[in-house]
DNA sequence: TATAGCTTTGCAACCGGTTGCAAAAAGTTA
DNA sequence: TAACTTTTTGCAACCGGTTGCAAAGCTATA
């Protein structure tokens, strides 16, 4: 049996009210009383019930946190640093984990059940109809690495995909590369479009070679390396692949060096996100790094914005990604 | 506003008790009473609120899952398991990250705030006093990959470390390899302790040799490698290493790479988990597995038995690991 | 010392539900 | 149809808190 306001009082022979205002900041209590509850408070262990009092403050302090990214490693470091920047501002991350056997649509009543003070959706992948579901549901709600809008229906933070995939061809074109491909994540997924799109405007305004373009099945370290597999086997390679993300790179390296050709020596290879492993020294990848920390404290920083202030017209920011050099690509000429 | 209780009842013209009695499986309602009730309820979205219903039933089906374990990637397979896990029994993962910055003392105090049906803990490198706190709390909770114990202060689900060194002890052996190592992780680790006496009990029982032993200062790529490399410069390096985990391994194995030597011909390798990337072809690293699905499915089982049966003597359970050959030792002679 | 103004306190209603109990309704049996 | 069961329903109290309001207590001023 937990330590209720109730007992509190009766030990500390006080109204109930005074117990609680004790436990409210910004309430009006005397030194003495206040003095009073906390002795009786600390002798019988009592800690207020967050939930009964969510009751009438109407704010539970619980974020829900969705994505449907559970093999991404970069996304540990996603779930680490969510977690983190939402416990220092006291708020609590209710993990939701789509798939195919839990739908977006339940997810969204379980939230509302749960009463959730706002959401974080964090993916690249899930439609936008997700996110805009929470915020009909009048939920504050953002759309974490979703894809950038002119008009948005949510909030979202992300990166500049088109700059991404123009930072790509910019690179590639100033080492020297002549023969260029683009080895995509899922077609459908919206970041692979507009990376895409990027890539080829770029390189038709520099004046560059038209790509080959495929796509990978999933953002997956077998994806990568079945494509590229399967581009060595089909295909002549080209000289330089601009990669969907960062484990299909790494997916397609070691396609690569199973076919006995030789990075960057004999192919070029460039990724997106900049996760911690890509540093490691045996992988040692050239990437575009997505900035993440910064994407997430500015989606905790919406939300949090968000329940304090009423609804405001959704706003799509978009951050800026930079190249990270390392050993995938030849050097400048 | 949400749409209450009242809202329906009102809707409907029946009292509160009946639409809270529709909604409640098991309580008397006829026929007729619950369409009245279900039709007004679709017509208005009404959606029970489960915080307020806890306050009642004294169950909030929250589960919080602890860990401190952000940044090793096998993690993220863990918290994938877990959350879909207890989702697929109706439960409610609530994340909470320690940290420097965030105690496991406060996390108690905050799980309690939010009235958690229980508590999993899953870390192999938090100590036991944990959990144990929150049993004491009252809390239901069992400590995932945590240290086996014939006198178990609370419920513990993982591996049997000593046998893992057994099996890392039998196969260098088997192996025909002379000069052996043990590349730990965190000394201070229970796991590192347990597996190094299980890898020196079984190669003193065998007759083989004595090891050499170093730790290395976390379970991470960057600790695996700086510590290999530091063995490789200032000792004569051991034929064949057993390291702490995985991704110490895979550390191990850029540097043992770096120095220009070659694995599995100059040096052998053998970790422990089988995370994913394990398997990856450009790692393909032989290993001991841990029966992770097991280990988690196990966790939640007891976790489910704790919420209805009343507290029962804490139990120790040990999940058998297996060998996994791939291509970091040399083949049997 | 009386009065005004401010602070502190307790009462009681409320947040959105559940549930024991007794009355009402429906169903059985004779 | 009357008497007896069984089922269904509503009332009211409760879960653990918060909060508007008015009464009580203080302090300061005249």
């Amino acid at each position: 049996m937990a330590i209720t306001l109730n007992d509190v009082a009766q030990r500390a022979g006080v109204s109930r009210s005074a117990v609680s205002r004790t436990f409210t900041d910004g309430a009006s209590v005397s030194k003495v009383m206040r003095q009073k509850v906390e002795d009786a408070a600390i002798e019988l262990g009592y800690t207020p019930n967050f939930l009964a009092r969510s009751l009438t403050t109407r704010s539970t302090k619980l974020i829900g946190l969705v994505s449907d990214n559970f093999h991404n490693p970069i996304f540990l470091e996603v779930f680490d640093q969510f977690t983190r920047g939402l416990q220092d501002r006291g708020l609590r991350p209710l993990l939701v984990n789509l798939s195919e056997t839990y739908q977006a649509s339940s997810s969204l009543r379980m939230l509302q059940q749960y009463s959730v003070d706002g959401v974080i959706v964090a993916s690249s992948t899930l439609p936008p109809e997700v996110s805009e579901a929470f915020r009909s549901a009048g939920i504050p709600v953002v759309n974490s690495f979703g894809r950038f809008s002119l008009t948005p229906k949510v909030d979202v933070v992300g990166i500049d995909d088109e700059a991404c995939g123009q930072i790509a061809a910019e690179t590639l074109l100033a080492r020297g590369y002549k023969r260029l491909a683009f080895l995509g994540g899922p077609q459908a997924a919206t970041s692979t479009q507009s990376r895409l799109r990027g890539f080829l405007s770029e390189l038709q305004r520099a004046g560059g070679p038209t790509p080959d373009i495929t796509f990978a099945e999933a953002y997956s370290f077998e994806a990568g390396r079945a494509e590229m597999q399967r581009l060595l086997r089909e295909t002549t390679p080209a000289e330089a692949y601009f990669c969907g993300d960062d484990v299909l790179s790494i997916g397609a390296l070691s396609a690569i060096r199973d076919h006995g050709l030789r990075v960057p020596e004999d192919i070029g290879l460039i990724g997106v996100n900049d996760m911690q492993m890509s540093g490691w020294q045996n992988i040692n990848l050239t990437t575009i790094a997505q900035p993440f920390a910064e994407i997430i404290q500015t989606s905790i920083d919406v939300i949090v914005d968000m329940l304090h202030a009423p609804k405001q017209p959704a706003q799509a920011r978009r951050l800026p990604c930079r190249l990270v050099e390392r050993g995938t690509l030849r050097a400048r000429p």
